[in-house]
DNA sequence: GGCCGTCGGCTTTTT
DNA sequence: GCCGACGGCC
């Protein structure tokens, strides 16, 4: 019957790799299982084999709940699960592949499943999610309403009460512990703070709409419910995590209460890659995780990494090394020692984009592609002269993190039509989208949307609303395209042109650039061409925004070949035959910004260590000695002089070879006095303008 | 009531 | 280098 193919797929992994696919497998009393797994450990392989090797083993694919860090991750496992189960399967692996449709984020699954449990919980099934954005735009609409924007001291911006609104919510946390730990300068708003939050969730409900954080909470409060529990629970018999460390605390209530004895349930993580804790994201997680179970969750440790050379692998160890607390031991590999991981001092970030590129220009002429190179950084805006460079010479690239497509204006103000329209009570929607006709302010919106939401039928309220005083001619235009839009006569994906064709003028009137912003909105058309209706598109948008952004519109051909910038959070995961880490200075890495307690700068530890853990066969580290920083509100912009990050003392100074670049600058530093100037540029300056 | 210019303060990482 | 608060003007 169910009797076990013979499992040859299995030989290419090693013993502890067999273990953890075949753990439990076959029984349904199995104790849990974590898999402790380092990078470049075939963490992926690993978990897609178990889930391949379920499926061979008859398990139904419908009943497996998979759920990574992200959409992408979800993708490139169901690829490589059809791939493992073909080699047992043939063909049949497809259909079965496609039938693992419970594979997402936990805020994706949770969209999901709060879609079909809505009526059973009083929610309506068509609410909209706002992002952080729009969440951020509500906290102020709110943070208005009840007079905290003119406080005699400042109240804190709408940013910061969301973050410690969101601490509260993803880490089981009271306010107070919240504020004392994390934002001690708003300890004083603690009680206005509790007001602001209770009327951002009476708002939220009145609008029906959910954040991101209300994903996760609405589904835990339904895991509180004994029979709902069990349903959904019910639902899977197998219940799988990725990228554990990074899981918050109302994560893992969600994850026990699916499973409380715990059967079935398997995490994968290493807590030394843990980069997520601004999310509440805790390591305790995958510590407590065994006992909390009885029997406790049996534990795999993957310390064999297969990615590396040693010589990098070596620096990599050293780094972590030196971390306050470490729970899992080094990496091995039997690869071969390669070259030593480079230390490049530059002089400048001039000078660090110009190396760059030339390095990766020199690795093209060597054979490999520039997709087999990437360069990671800490903050987003660092690539900016790196990005200049590339353009320059004419170097194709794709950006990974930071500012999204979806974050410009003009791709927010169609968006916002279309979820005004899906959800007429959307008020961060409806206030973006009034605001854009000339003649309306808050004011005349404000009242509009008040005569909305009195209403039983607020789409109604919208035609017989008086016309804002100043509004002339584009009212009317306004109810008529919101009219069209909401009676579907136009379809799916055709609505989306019609929203484009309504917000055309205004965009000519807005913005100077209109033309470029122009393209971007027939691409998001082209988008929206992927999806089955307007609900899929705004939910899968916002929870699962298209991430990359490059210098040409549009994302390149799959088949072009381009370079990988990308923040080192947004390279988890991955891997490249080169890797450049940008700005490795103490004050990138670490970020400077006020005083980091103990434990953000262990964060940036580990931060560093991913980033020199996606490196196969080089890497180099780029130090230059001068940054230009802005910012600092006595001093303005200026340069300043970068030290080499804390976290290489000069004890590891033996794992890297040491360079300067161009070499010409070791020359210069210890230059021969001139017989003085040669040409005096200051009086060539002066003559320009006489 | 809306619009526009000015000034002062802040500045990471992401579902 | 961007956002929000505020004051003056239509």
């Amino acid at each position: 019957m169910n009797a076990i193919a013979p499992i040859s797929y299995l030989d290419t992994l090693n013993p502890a790799q067999r273990r953890a696919v075949i753990h439990g497998v076959g029984s349904l009393f199995a104790s849990p299982l974590l898999v402790i797994a380092g990078a470049g450990s075939g963490k992926t392989n690993t978990l897609a084999h178990r889930v391949a090797h379920l499926m061979v083993s008859g398990v139904d694919p419908r009943r497996i709940l998979l759920m990574t860090f992200s959409r992408r991750a979800a993708a490139e496992m169901a690829k490589r699960v059809e791939r493992i189960a073909r080699k047992v399967l043939g063909d049949g692996a497809g259909v079965l592949a496609d039938a693992l449709t419970w594979a997402g984020t936990f805020h994706g699954i949770g969209a999901r499943l709060l879609r079909d449990y809505a009526d059973q919980i009083g929610l309506d099934p068509a609410f909209t999610i706002h992002d952080r954005e729009d969440a951020a735009d509500q906290m102020n609409l709110v943070r208005h309403e009840l007079g905290f924007s003119k406080t005699e001291t400042r109240f804190p911006t709408k940013g910061t009460c969301l973050s410690i609104y969101s601490r509260c919510v993803n880490a089981e946390m009271p306010i107070e512990d919240v504020l004392g730990r994390s934002f001690p300068w708003c300890v004083a708003w603690a009680a206005e703070l509790r007001d602001l939050f209770a009327a951002y969730v009476e708002a939220k409900q009145s609008q029906n709409v959910l954040d991101y954080d209300d994903l996760l909470l609405y589904w835990a409060q339904v895991m509180a419910d004994p029979d709902l529990a069990a349903d959904i629970g019910g639902r899977f018999d197998h219940v799988m995590v990725d990228e554990y460390q990074d899981t918050n605390r109302l994560q893992s209530s969600i994850l026990l209460a699916m499973k409380p004895g715990g059967h079935g349930l398997t995490v994968v993580g290493d807590d030394a890659q843990s980069i997520y804790s601004f999310r509440a994201a805790t390591v305790r997680n995958i510590l407590d995780f065994p006992a909390a179970f009885s029997p406790p969750a049996e534990i795999i440790t993957l310390d064999q990494n297969y990615r590396s050379t040693s010589a990098i692998l070596a620096a990599a160890n050293g780094v972590i090394d030196l971390a306050a607390e470490r729970f899992t031991k080094n990496l091995w590999t039997d690869r071969a020692a390669g070259a030593a991981p480079q230390l490049v001092n530059v002089r400048d970030e001039a000078d660090q984009a110009r190396f760059i590129a030339e390095r990766v220009l020199e690795n093209r002429e060597a054979g490999s592609t520039l997709k087999q190179q990437a360069v990671l950084f800490r903050a987003s805006h660092h690539s900016g002269p790196l990005e200049i460079e590339l353009t320059r010479r004419n170097i194709p690239f794709v950006k990974f993190g930071g500012l999204k497509f979806l974050d410009a204006a003009h791709i927010k103000d169609v968006l916002a039509l279309l979820r005004f329209v899906e959800n007429p009570r959307d008020r961060v929607a409806g206030f973006r989208i009034l605001q854009l006709l000339p003649g309306v302010g808050p004011t005349s919106a404000q009242r509009v949307l008040d005569h909305m939401a009195q209403a039983c039928d607020p789409i109604a309220a919208l035609h017989d609303a008086p016309a804002p005083p100043r509004a002339g001619e584009d009212w009317a235009s306004f109810q008529i395209a919101v009219a069209a839009l909401r009676s579907g006569g136009c379809g799916w994906p055709a609505e989306i042109e019609r929203a484009r064709l309504w917000y055309e003028p205004h965009l000519e009137r807005i913005h100077e650039d209109a033309s470029t912003r122009q393209a971007d909105l027939v691409q998001l058309e082209q988008i929206a061409g992927g999806y089955a209706s307007r609900e899929r598109f705004l939910t899968e948008l916002t929870l699962d925004p298209p991430d990359a952004t490059s210098d040409q519109a549009g994302v390149p051909l799959l088949d072009e070949d381009y370079l990988i910038l990308s923040t080192i959070h947004s390279a988890k995961g991955q891997e490249w035959k080169s890797v450049f880490v940008m700005n490795v200075v103490d004050g990138c890495i670490p970020i400077d910004l006020g005083a980091g307690t103990s434990e953000e700068i262990e964060e940036e530890r580990r931060l560093l260590y991913v980033a020199m853990t996606r490196a196969k066969d080089d890497l180099h580290l780029v130090v230059p000695q001068r940054f230009f920083t802005h910012g600092q509100s006595s001093t303005g912009d200026r340069h300043v002089y970068a030290n080499r990050t804390r976290f290489i003392p000069n004890g590891l100074l033996g794992h890297f070879e040491r360079c300067v670049w161009p070499r010409i600058a070791a020359q210069d530093a210890g230059r021969a006095p001139s017989n003085g100037p040669r040409i005096d540029v200051r009086a060539q300056m002066r003559g320009m303008w006489r």
